[in-house]
DNA sequence: AATTGCTAAGTTTTT
DNA sequence: CTTAGCAATT
């Protein structure tokens, strides 16, 4: 049996209940993923089958997480000759709908080698059909639409009330053509993985029925950030059992803007009355003061369940809230903040994290890092997938892939240059509409051809070769032949290598930008794909997993060596610090300025809770009188949070004031200093 | 066909 | 201040 007596009773309830359904509220830092491991362990101690139980997370990351911790739990069953040792399903919900699709998506028109498009190829998408309707009229902006468009898409018909008829017309108008689009180029996105799974359950019932067969034990983490259609999936699978835990935090759904409806939990009692619902409220994470704060500031908002954190680990520092002149001055003291806990109290910088509402305000702190030699990461922001090249080799590789994906062949079929021009690529794309064909299908007709003079014919049929030729070479490839050397002379046959020399005029760029390619490329070979696959179902699994998983490839960052961490509110959400900074507390940036157009100003709350939530030991804000704001310095106002917060738990200075160090303290404060500078020599002594 | 230069715009982003 | 997209130019 499992032992549980490490749990604490709301915990070892939450744990132990395995029959019906199940809602836990987990504050912030309550141990929520130790309770789903946990669970998922008692069941198996319980001898439920590990092939019957399913965990749903958002992220890889997480998933992964439970995944080794599960495995730590319950050592793994020795596996039966021929019959290998079943695992626990733990993946997304889009992980999980690829895979159902990829058994059945034939029955749904789709081929099953299907494309999945990510954000950029769905604007590139938007993009050409707005041109095409608007004759460029208006400017909508594409991303807008796509929004818009994946709110309709996932909304129930009443939700779709409440869209301003206008912008929903237009969606609407784009709808048509987006997935006509989609459908000829037989790629989906990410809502269609939901959305064509929900289809496919409802079409064929016997695949929903080997589906909830299979799941007999379902959980769901997150559960605050499910949109409405994951909420029907959900629902659909728990069927007639009822299995399905639930674990979220109402107080920390913070993607509203992106479909998430918080409603999914405030009202799960609506759809499964006889719900156990467990709180968790005993934090392990943070001092009480931290706590406190938080608890008082989320208790400004409306429609909570309701709960209050409180911990075992004292009332800790006070919070400090510091009022700087500008954003420069502001990264001077964060960064000058940070070198100072390092010397004296011995902080290490990986302890200490940097939190803000938008990208670009780690500029200021990235440069005030650097000139101080310190070493730091940052989490998020611009991805590795995002870059040029990489975006580029991906295309080929879908294209390779998948011909039809018109996005992708768009994109490769002139880079490098090979004599197909904007005008004849247009050409081409019009005849695919006319058609209802993939632009590779009017590519290969020969009507099509001809309308093109014999030089572009000429640049047509070779290229159509390359793809036939080197798809061919992939197709007949023994089982078990690596991909990589294979994508290596695709690369070197389209001359991409050169091309990147050509463009990039920084000889140190261009290199970069090689040596991250040909790092992507070794990662085909990763040992998590199923290596007794035929090549081109291989090239497909690792397409998916690239799609479904950007932060892969750039998060070796565990085991990094000591640095801060830089990071949005929005993506800390999960993760913890011994000592965070949460700078830029100002009117219109948290919350945030679009907040109050949308009235979602509830949200911009939770996503300050949920920032103080992810400090341990100390926590310092601050804010600024001025900014830079597209150049110019503009005057700026603290945040009306800061108001919420309890004053006797917080300490406000100005970043100019330096705190005098009490008279018996200093003696030891300073030799502790002086002993960690001659060992530590590396780190940079504090800047004055 | 590719390069240069101008204009306009500029939250958050797990999949 | 940046960056992306588009137009005009060679």
């Amino acid at each position: 049996m499992l032992d549980v007596s490490g749990l604490n009773p709301q915990q070892r309830e939450a744990v132990t209940t395995v029959q019906g359904p199940v809602l836990i509220l987990a504050g912030a830092g309550t141990g929520k993923t130790r309770v789903i491991t946990h669970r998922m362990a008692w069941m198996l101690s319980k001898g439920v089958s590990p092939g019957h139980i399913l965990a749903v997370t958002f992220t890889n990351k997480a998933a992964r997480e439970m995944q080794e911790r599960v495995n730590k739990l319950v050592p793994r069953r020795r596996s039966t000759p021929g019959e290998p040792a079943e695992r626990p399903t733990l993946c997304t919900f889009h992980s999980l709908c690829v895979r159902i699709l990829r058994r059945h998506i034939d029955k749904l028109g789709y081929k099953p080698n299907f494309t999945i498009y990510d954000e950029a190829e769905q604007v590139g998408v938007v993009r050409r059909i707005l041109a095409k309707i608007s004759q460029g009229t208006d400017k909508v902006k594409p991303r807008e639409v796509l929004a818009v468009l994946s709110r309709i898409r996932n909304a129930s018909p009443e939700e779709r009330l409440v869209i301003d008829p206008t912008t929903l017309a237009l969606a609407r108008h784009v709808q048509r053509g987006y997935e006509s689009s989609l459908r000829a180029a037989n790629a989906v996105d990410f809502d269609d993985l939901i959305l064509l799974t929900l289809r496919l359950f409802k079409e064929h019932p016997d695949a929903l029925e080997d589906c909830r067969s299979r799941h007999r034990y379902i959980m769901v983490d997150e559960y605050q950030d499910t949109n409405g259609s994951q909420f029907e999936l959900v629902r659909l699978l728990a069927g007639a059992t009822h299995n399905l835990c639930v674990v979220g935090d109402d107080d920390q759904s913070i993607y509203g803007w992106r479909g998430a409806k918080i409603a999914n939990l405030l009202d799960f009692e609506k759809y499964f009355p006889e719900v156990k619902v467990v709180r968790l409220e005993q934090n392990y994470r943070s001092t009480n003061n931290i706590l406190r704060a938080a608890n008082h500031v989320i208790s400004n908002n409306p429609r909570r369940r309701g709960k209050q954190l409180w911990s075992e680990h004292g009332d800790g520092e006070k919070i400090r809230l510091i009022a700087c002149e500008h954003d420069d001055a502001e990264a001077q003291f964060v960064v000058d903040e940070i070198q100072v806990a390092k010397t004296i109290r011995g902080i290490r910088w990986g302890d200490q994290a940097v939190l803000f509402r938008t990208n670009q305000q780690s500029r200021p702190i990235e440069a005030a890092l650097r000139k101080a030699g310190v070493r730091y990461r940052i989490i998020g922001g611009q991805s590795f997938f995002d870059r040029l090249e990489i975006r580029d080799f991906l295309a080929y590789l879908k294209v390779l892939h998948n011909p039809h994906d018109d996005a992708s062949l768009l994109r490769i079929a002139n880079v490098p240059a090979r004599g197909l021009s904007d005008a004849t690529l247009e050409r081409i794309l019009t005849a695919s509409h006319e058609r209802k064909s993939s632009v590779f299908a009017a590519m290969r007709h020969t009507d099509v051809q001809e309308q093109f003079q014999e030089r572009a014919r000429l640049c047509l049929k070779d290229f159509l070769r390359f793809l036939e030729d080197t798809r061919h070479r992939l197709e007949t490839s023994p089982i078990g032949q690596l991909l990589a050397p294979w994508a290596e002379s695709v690369m070197t046959t389209v001359g991409y290598w050169d091309h990147l020399r050509g463009t990039e005029k920084n000889p140190e760029i261009a290199d970069n930008r090689i040596r991250n390619l040909k790092e992507l490329i070794a990662a085909l070979d990763a040992p998590e794909v199923n290596r007794s696959l035929p090549a081109l179902e291989r090239l497909g699994e690792s397409l998916s997993d690239m799609a479904l998983d950007t932060s892969r490839g750039a998060d070796d960052e565990d085991k990094a060596g000591d640095e801060v961490t830089l990071i949005t509110a929005h993506s800390c959400k999960g993760l913890e610090f011994p000592h965070v900074y949460i700078v830029g507390l100002e009117e219109g940036l948290l919350p945030h300025t679009r907040s109050k157009d949308e009235g979602t100003l509830d949200e911009e709350r939770r996503l300050f809770y949920v920032a103080l939530t992810r400090a341990m030991r100390t926590l310092t804000l601050s804010y600024c009188a001025a900014r830079k704001k597209y150049g110019q310095l503009t005057p700026s106002h603290p945040s009306s949070f800061l108001r919420e917060l309890p004053m006797e738990l917080v300490d406000h200075e100005t970043s100019a004031a330096r705190k005098p160090v009490a008279a018996g303290q200093g003696k030891s404060l300073f030799a502790g200093m002086r002993d960690r500078v001659a060992q530590a020599n590396g780190g940079a002594p504090a800047s004055t």
